[in-house]
Parts: C-alpha cells; structure tokens; sequence
DNA sequence: TTTAGCAGTCGGAACGGGCGGGTGCTAAAT
DNA sequence: ATTTAGCACCCGCCCGTTCCGACTGCTAAA
C-alpha cells in the first residue's frame, strides 16, 4: 500500500504522462502540479516508486513514466467511490447517437462503434450479442427460381441469419408455406441454440413420419447456428492507432491493427468480459495477445438479462485517459441495453 | 512514344523498383538486368526519361524512381494484348474460397475481400451492388410484442433490408399476412428503387381506398430504399498498408486508413468504376483525393447484366506489382459475377 | 551511336562536442 | 526523522563535420 503522498504523486505523474507524452520530471511536479512538497522530496519517493515498480525510466537521468503496474494502481486507487462523469460534450455526442433512433440492430452497433471511437479517440469494437442466444421471430422459406429454397431466420433483435436448402424434390409455394406455418408453430421464441434440439424433438414425435424436407431443413439451421465463424463484429476509428500519433512506430501498430482484422481473435477477446458482470480493465502486458501488449482495452458487456448479452471494447495505447474511457464505455454499454430492450420488445 | 529500348529500359525500373524499393541506377539496369547495353548508355536514355517526366530522381547523383507518369506508361503500353495469367499458387487460393460455397451475399463478399488481400498484399474493397437495384424476392411484416411492425424486404441476392413501422390501429396476426400477400403480389420482383412507385400507382387505382397502413409501410419503403447511407461494404487487410513496410511514414498512412473507414467517401471512388465496363487504375497523383495520392487503387466491377452491378478495388502503395494486381481483381470480379448470378436465380 | 573512363556531387552513416533537463548525494534546516 | 537546498554528474539529443560509397554527367575514343 502506498503512502497518501506516494500515491498522489504517483497519480500526477500518471495524469501528467497521459496528458503530454513525455517523463516527467520531480521539477515539473512539484512546480506545476499541487504538490506543495519540494522536487527534493519528490525525488526520493519516486526513487522508491521505481524500486517497486510502478515508475520506469528510459534511462538513468531521465523523468519517470508510468508502468502497467502503475496504471494498474492508478485505476485500482481510483479516490472516491465512482468514477468522474463524462464531460459534457461527449455526453451530449453520445447521447445524441442514440436519440436519433435505430432501425436495424446493425445500424446501431455501427453507429455506436464509430461514435465511441470518436469520443475515446481510440479504437471501439463491438461484438453483437452471439447469434445462437438471439429467440427466433420467424422462420421463412423462400422459393427459388432454381429450385432451391431460400431459408431465413429472423430473430426478435432484428438480426437475419440466412441458409439455403436443396430439396429433393420440388415443391410449390403454398407446400413451402405451410411447412413454414408448422415449423414456426413448433419453433417460435426459441434461442437460435435450442432450435435444433427443438426440431428434433418435434420429429420424434410418433405423430410424425420421417419427413426428408424437414431433416434437410434441420441440418441447415444446424450449419447456420454453429456456424460461428460469423460474429458480428463493428469497429471504429481504426484510423486513431496512426493519426492520434500516440502510438510510437509502425511496427506496433500494424500488429494491433492485425489483431483488429481478425474476427475469431477479436471475438475471443471480447468473450472474455462476457461473463464478468462489471467492466474489465486489460493493461499492457496483461493482455494474453502479444501484438496487443502495446495497448490497453476496457471491456464492457452490454445486453438483455443476464444471457444474449454483447460486448463492447474501446482498445487504445496504454497511455490513454482511462477515467474518460471507462465512463464513456459504461454510458454506451448502459444506452446500448436500453436500445436492445426496445428493439426486441 | 517511346524507342523500343528506353522502353525497356522503363518497364525494367518499374520492375526493379517494385521489386526492392529502391532507386535504381545505371549500373544495376546493365548488369543484372537483360539489357545487353553499357551503363553509359542507359544513363543517357535515363536522362531523356527523366526529362519526358518518366522517372524522377530523388537527389542530383542517384538512381531513378518511376514517377506516376512513369507507371501509367507502364501499364498503359504493356506488350502483348492481355495482362499475365496469375501466378497458381494465387490462383488457387482465390478458386478455393470460392469452390468453397457461400450461404449468404454478405458471407461471400467479406471473405472475398479478405482473399483479395491476402493475394495482393494490399487493401481490398468490395462494395455490395447498390441496395436499391436488388429485385424484391419477398415482403415481409412481423408483428411484434410491442404492437409496431417490422418490415423485411427480402432480395434475389439474399441481402435483407429492415424497417420498422408504426401503425396506428393494431392488427391481428392473420390481417398482416394478408397485407402482405397482397403487397408481395404487387410488388414481386421489382426493383427495390422502383418499389414506392409501384406502391404509389397501386394505392392509385380507383379500386383501392386510402389506407393509412399501407401509407405508412410506403413511407418506411421509402425511407429504406432511398437511406443510401448504408451501402455495404466490405474491406480486407488494412494492415497490410502497415506492416508491408512499403507505405514509409504513419502520417500517409494514417490517412489512407481514415479514408478507408469512411463508408461514404469509399462508396463514392467506388462508384466511379460501375459505369465503365472495363478496370480502372489509379495512380498517385491522379487521384481525387489528397489522402490517396500516395497510393495506386485498382477498380474493377462485377455483377449481374448491366445493372446491379458491385464494384471492388484493391488499394496499395504506387509501388506495387500491376500486372499480378490487375490479374487478381480480374478474376476475383469474374468469380463474383459468377456467383451473384448463382445466389440470384 | 555506343562505350569507357574520370571527375564531381550528393546522401547517409559515423563521430564528436555542447547543451539542457534531470538525477543522486550530501549537508543543512525543520 | 523528515524535508529541503545545493551541487556535481550523467545521459540523451541536437548539430556540425567528416568520410565513404554510389551514381551521375561529361568527354573523348571506338
């Protein structure tokens, strides 16, 4: 445990750091800051800061600057209860975003991306709520002009999954309809997960003879439901790793930008805030990816109850404004349920 | 025009210079290359395509740089009549991922954006032919827990627009699909452009009293149909703009990285390639946008007839390889065609 | 018209000194 | 015992110099 004034100069070092991107020297903090203790005095407790690990210096005479370690404690120690509320006008752009109403689940988590990106002035990535844990609205079937039928499900989010079915034999649109009118009566409201288990269950039925149409049908919404190659993933402000200059060479950020293209490594990461109910802070050499070492994330889940819930990540340099971030992250995640809830009612 | 050996001696500082990066000089033209001439004379012939604005030298005493004048000659006059079959091993690469079998558009377009990268080691583009050209395959309303309605307009392709609708008197489950019958007889693969007129010209017969719902389901078909903002697009390997090394400085390419993720400008450069049926090249300075001008975009379009058409591109450092470039996007766009006439029959 | 040879030029790496910010230590003050 | 002032020192950064190598432009001969 630190003492008060370690730990307050520990926190100017921190602010001072984030804001200007240069060590930051014992002069510089007793002078500027309100630490009325001489620079002597700052001295010495920054030597014992770097004995423990919190500070590090470039080299020998040069001006602290902040660890993982030391950010850890920075956000760890936060004073007081709550974290700050979020200025005024990145409020207002965020709630802004999502007043102006959203049609498509889509739509929205495009938006949000993009709008928690401009005011992190980071990378924001949202993964929409899994696939397999949306309820099914409705099942459609649809005629093809080559013989093929069209299989679409709809769930109450919104969000359409599609497959494609080749039937053996050829049937008309009212066979085709009223198929669709069964299997909705069978399968209506259910997670996308339960919908093959559903299905067979159904077909076990002895009132139903073996029907190869359905047992097709089945084993697409199976493909479509397993298939997880596709999380739906949006990102925005990609652009901030290079332009906000923060981070140092190309190197580094070729790597983050790498890990951000690939959907299956992203979705993973993003897995993990799932299950924890509160927000989740990744510094530096925290985080399991190398490539993404360089960076911090704060991770949110946002979401309907306690399953169909999304995850949301605002992924910057470890030099970020962390009370910025985390505030603006639980606002988004806060108006993104809300949203969700509307959209599914 | 040029003589038949300053020519050669052109394309082979194209080459030599998208191979390793570097300026190159006389000596290195005469030796290593097959041009069985002395140095001296390639310095000469240097010297004229440095005036005729071919190549540039970077300092007074240093090799030649094709300059963008330099590589549309390049391309412009290259011997034979048609580009070079694709190296197999890309070749292969791009058949498989589409021998591999797409369920849905959207599915089809991402993974080829990310294939189109990966061959040419550069940023790919795919931009999904515009919404509003699809054919209407199917309408479809949905009641919902909240007494709004949902709107699916469902295309050949398989791409599924949304809308929602708020109806003022609330209707029974069995009225909706009789709604949407009869709209789905209406509107039955039409365009999705033209579906508000055909809406107006049905609500127009004198047969047909006003009736506030269908209205109002015309105003959100309206609103879809007509909210461009969402031309879908999708992009793969932006890294590659970094960690290729051959994009210098984090500032250029800062901002080729925030011209990509701008849906809008995107979707515009993109436009420019639907209407002439063969490729396009862009070079450096040719390019409208000031962002750009450090890069070569390669656009070419794909689709089904004369409309619907989709447009892709792939976006490198001037210094890339054209030939295999060009070749790529050729057949990546004669496989897509391919494949939309699959999905739309 | 092409080639060989040579002087000239320029950029980039290597080197070195001066500058300034910042430390660590010591000794005095509280 | 803790804090402060003072001072010597250290080290990275900047800038000018030099050296080296690569390539050109020119001239004269083939």
């Amino acid at each position: 445990m630190l003492d008060i004034r370690k730990g307050a100069i520990l926190r100017a070092i921190v602010r001072e750091f984030v804001r200007v991107g240069q060590p930051v020297g014992s002069r510089a903090l007793s002078e500027k800051l309100g630490l009325s203790v001489s620079a002597a005095t700052i001295r010495n407790d920054m030597a014992l800061l770097e004995d423990l690990g919190y500070i590090h210096r470039p080299h020998a005479s040069a001006g602290g600057v902040p660890t993982d370690k030391g950010y850890r404690w920075f956000i760890d120690n936060w004073p007081g209860s709550a974290w700050p509320e979020l200025p005024a006008g990145q409020q207002r752009a965020i709630n802004g975003a999502f007043e102006h109403g959203f049609h498509a689940l889509e739509e929205a988590l495009d938006t949000t991306s993009q709008i928690l990106s401009e005011v992190t002035e980071a990378v924001a990535v949202v993964a929409a709520p899994p696939s397999r844990e949306n309820r099914l609205r409705r099942l459609e079937l649809l005629t093809r002009a080559d013989g093929r039928v069209g299989l679409l499900l709809i769930a109450d989010t919104g969000l359409v999954e599609q497959g494609l079915v080749d039937l053996p034999e050829s049937k008309t649109e009212h066979e085709l309809n009223e198929l669709g009118t069964t299997l909705n009566a069978v399968l209506d409201g259910a997670a996308f997960e339960d919908l093959p288990a559903k299905l067979a269950a159904d077909a076990a039925l002895p009132s139903h003879p073996y029907d190869p149409c359905r047992a097709l049908i089945a084993d697409e919404i199976q493909r479509i439901v397993t298939g997880s190659t596709w999380e739906r993933i949006y990102r925005g402000g990609t652009a901030n790793i290079l332009t906000r200059e923060k981070f140092s060479d190309l190197e580094t950020a070729g790597g983050v930008v790498g890990v951000l293209e690939q959907p299956l490594i992203l979705a993973a990461l993003l897995g993990e805030a799932r299950g924890a109910g509160t927000m989740i802070v990744i510094i530096g050499q925290e985080h399991p990816i190398r490539q993404m070492q360089a960076c911090a994330t704060v991770l949110a889940s946002y979401g309907l109850g306690d399953q169909r819930r999304g995850t949301l990540a605002v992924i910057g340099p470890t030099r970020m404004d962390y009370p910025l971030t985390i505030s603006a992250v639980n606002l988004v995640a806060r108006s993104l349920s809300g949203l969700l809830d509307d959209l599914a009612s």
